[in-house]
DNA sequence: CGGGAACAATCCGCTGCCGTAACGATCCTT
DNA sequence: AAGGATCGTTACGGCAGCGGATTGTTCCCG
């Protein structure tokens, strides 16, 4: 079944959850890395630049520097495609997999506390 | 009822939703930014800069941006307060309560289109 | 009434992200 | 083999947010 949810109980979600997120000083990240790492967990690969800039509606180097970041932080890593060498491919990380699955846990606790 | 959620559902909840965010040119706000507003918004007032700044965790001047920022786009609006002056009231806006709104909208929308 | 406390705003240097425009490498077509 | 197209990256100038320290008001209390 779909998931039922009335507009207040959405913006409480909300609330809680960009509370948590400001309070953790885990790496915060930005709106648009946020939804390039959710597309490359979520969605069917291979991932390319191209095809993520074009995902999201935004600019390649766009893309380009959110990977050196979440790179950086080990969430995501690249690796050149050996049949098309101008390809780059953007590959998964343990570390990544798991930054998601505390997140999605997360979403689930404050979602269940929700009031009714 | 408490809102039932799974983890993968939650995380395809926060896909669609950055996405959205993400290809709206719309003002984007930082995760600071919203939880800010929705503070402003969903908890008993009056909201000063103190305690938003206590609540979230972050420093004054932080608070004292984002609303520079929020003003401008007139999502919230300040106040002095005349009972004691050195206080500032952040006051709600008819442009923020729409802006909650349609946030609130957009997220039942996409709750209610995750797959089971 | 005077000194200290509380509050919001501002200043400072820094970091990170932005969009545009280039660039080098690689592929494809002829 | 050569020209053009495609791909990712980098360079550049600009803008916004950050933390920490400081400032100017206003209040409080002895």
């Amino acid at each position: 079944m779909a998931v039922e949810l009335r507009p207040s109980q959405a913006l409480r979600l909300l609330h809680e959850l960009s509370l948590a997120q400001v309070r953790d000083d885990a790496p915060d990240l930005s709106p648009r890395q946020l939804a390039i790492l959710l597309s490359v967990y979520l969605e069917t690969p291979p991932h390319t630049v191209r095809g993520l800039a074009a995902r999201l509606g935004v600019t390649k180097p766009v893309v380009t520097r959110a990977l050196d970041t979440m790179g950086a932080l080990h969430l995501v890593s690249r690796r050149r495609d050996e049949a098309d060498r101008r390809n780059v491919i953007i590959q998964r990380t343990v570390e990544g997999a798991l930054y998601l699955e505390k997140l999605g846990d997360q979403v689930v606790a404050v979602a269940r506390a929700l009031p009714r």
